[in-house]
DNA sequence: TATCGATGATTAAACGATTAATCAAGCGAT
DNA sequence: ATCGCTTGATTAATCGTTTAATCATCGATA
């Protein structure tokens, strides 16, 4: 009720015209001369005129805000979306509701009601691990993975692996073990897709997962990494950065110096990701650009929509649905110990990527 | 606009009455004979009827809406927040939605300054630290720590402290390093008091600000606490368990094993800390019952609250304004090395808390 | 000069709910 | 039989904005 301001009428009367002018003027729709509109315009200014949403909402279906929803609230990678989504939507006059679903499906339904319940004018989805989208009743932005159906946009992960694993290659490594979570994400399998396919010729790659493994052993298991290192592989490209930050710490506690024997690479940037000794290389999304991207094709699909008609069909579509990744490469990839090369590399290409101080025996 | 669902007018219609009495059955606020009042109840669940939050925000100048402001939605705290903070809000039949503030003070203003336009209720707000929260026109729920004034409802930061210290004392460790970040944090000062309290006798106790040191040495630079363990430290108390991966990944990089040469421990017990070798021990916040004494508290507020009157003063007050905090002890601590053992010392209780295997020389 | 069009502004209805005021009916007591 | 009170429901106003329809004015055209 925009906090006892003034209302459009309190303009109106004080510049002794009827409140549909002054709204015509502000919004520029209707037949207003032009220094009335800017007499008006000054004076709504001048007394600080917020309009209010909730009228407006009633008159026109629209309420201004859009909904979040996220899978996994949990997960580390929330705060990027969330500030890089609020900053969008803001910019674009839109509020962001949160809906949470605690990983539950069943609650993420409700979480979905509950905006729908709030009249949003469409919803941000970041999907669960393989799940579809249902027509939701109103437009609908999905951030997965290029390669998922009825996606919006999304980083190119397929991309983002392909350059862990060429920076890998060049380093000189040629067994890697690839550390991912579960199968059935899309996201993951798209990076880890990027990885083998860069790696393919040349270069032998294991896949390692971790969720069927904590499943027989338990949450928090050990990975087995040094065992993997002692088979031969020189470096560990997790799906995440919670991963590579669990690979690196199970090296570390095994006595495996990173990134001397064994280098650790991993995804997303994440806070501590260079905050860590040694800091991870990794590769980052940009949300930003996402954001803006399905906000953007968000705005429009409301804009388009006649906001009376009911349920529409699939998630919108936007023109630049593949945002690239970014190599941020630290300190836990180098070249792998001498030992391990194969003969004819070119060791002194990656002999140089390599931290200085504390050199491989 | 309850996307093309029942109005109101269509319950009334259906059952041949006002939908004033419509209205006055489902809110059980007029009078309404019981078993009409019953018959109204369930044609609306039938016809599946919500209400339109619009049309009730207009009328009533009640949004049904929250803020969540965050100093810094990059914190790694911000899902367990969100998350508790968006679970008591939904169920107290709020909607949130999130402002960001990227840790710049104007930012926040106006950050503050959209909700109040969006016409939101009520704000919970964490503030950034040392931060006082200006009269903002609408009730607001503070959490931020005990000891700060205007604080709503937080975690009892100093008697985690003295939890994680006493935990320490009992493993038998006497000189401790508490590691903060900034001295100007309330929570972070909260934290180390109770440290340092519980230390008072028997312990040396000395305090290392990354922040600070980090203006002088550039972001990410060493902490330097292999010199530390040297001079005859044997425990890392950081404030934070991000600062707590950082000392353990650097103790590690330096050759010196938690926790057999160094114990680690750190606070809230984020998404990593059960993850990483050793996982962290660390002292966890209620957040649930944090926020739903936020919650609480606000949505009382609001409820006394005349929508029309302007601007109120300070922050809301709960009955219950501390929340303990809870002690997770994992592997990153156990007793010290023998040799920094005091005499008259009871080792064997000591010892029993120390994990097996990776003995101490 | 009467008419047509364009221009600039006003009127009034509508969005969907809440609620104070009103009204009708039933019943007990005077 | 009438007055008053309670009960149960209706009427109508209201929240603040948007927008279709209307109206008045003036200049130009026939």
């Amino acid at each position: 009720m925009a906090r006892s301001g003034p209302k459009l009428t309190r303009i109106a009367r004080t510049l002794g015209v009827s409140a549909a002018t002054v709204s015509n003027a502000l919004s520029g729709k209707g037949r207003v001369s032009a220094e009335l509109a800017e007499k008006i315009r000054a004076t709504a200014a001048e007394l600080g005129y917020v309009p209010s949403l909730a009228g407006r909402a009633l008159r026109t279906g629209r309420t201004a805000a859009i909904g979040l929803v996220l899978p996994d609230i949990a997960n580390p990678l929330f705060p990027q979306i969330a500030q890089a989504i609020e900053l969008a939507a803001s910019s674009a006059g839109y509020g962001v509701l949160i809906a949470d679903s605690r990983g539950d499906v069943t609650t993420q339904t409700k979480a979905i009601e509950r905006l729908i319940d709030r009249d949003v004018d469409g919803m941000v989805i970041v999907p669960r691990r393989g799940t579809r989208i249902t027509d939701v009743g109103c437009p609908v932005a999905v951030i997965d993975t290029p390669s998922t159906p009825g996606n919006t946009v999304a980083a190119d992960h397929w991309g983002g692996g392909r350059q862990i694993a060429e920076h890998l290659k060049a380093l000189g490594h040629r067994r890697v073990l690839v550390i991912g979570n579960n199968p059935a994400s899309n996201v993951q399998n798209d990076r880890i897709g990027g990885i083998r396919s860069a790696l393919a010729e040349g270069a032998f790659v294991e896949t390692l997962w971790i969720e069927p493994l904590e499943r027989e052993q338990g949450k928090g298991c050990p990975l087995g990494l040094a065992e993997k290192v002692a088979e031969g592989f020189t470096a560990f490209a997790c799906v995440s950065d919670l991963h590579a930050l669990r690979a690196l710490t199970e090296l570390q506690r095994a006595g495996i110096n990173v990134p001397e024997k064994a280098s650790v690479t991993g995804f997303d940037d994440l806070i501590w990701s260079p905050v860590v000794t040694p800091a991870l290389t990794t590769a980052r999304m940009d949300m930003t650009r996402i954001a803006a991207i399905a906000v953007g094709a968000l705005v429009k699909a409301i804009g388009e929509r006649d906001p009376t008609d009911a349920a529409i069909g699939a998630p919108v579509t936007a023109d630049d649905a593949e945002v690239p990744m970014q190599l941020v490469v630290r300190q836990s990839s180098a070249a792998p110990p001498r030992i391990q090369f194969q003969p004819g590399q070119t060791t002194a290409n990656a002999r140089t990527s390599a931290p200085e101080g504390e050199h491989q025996p």
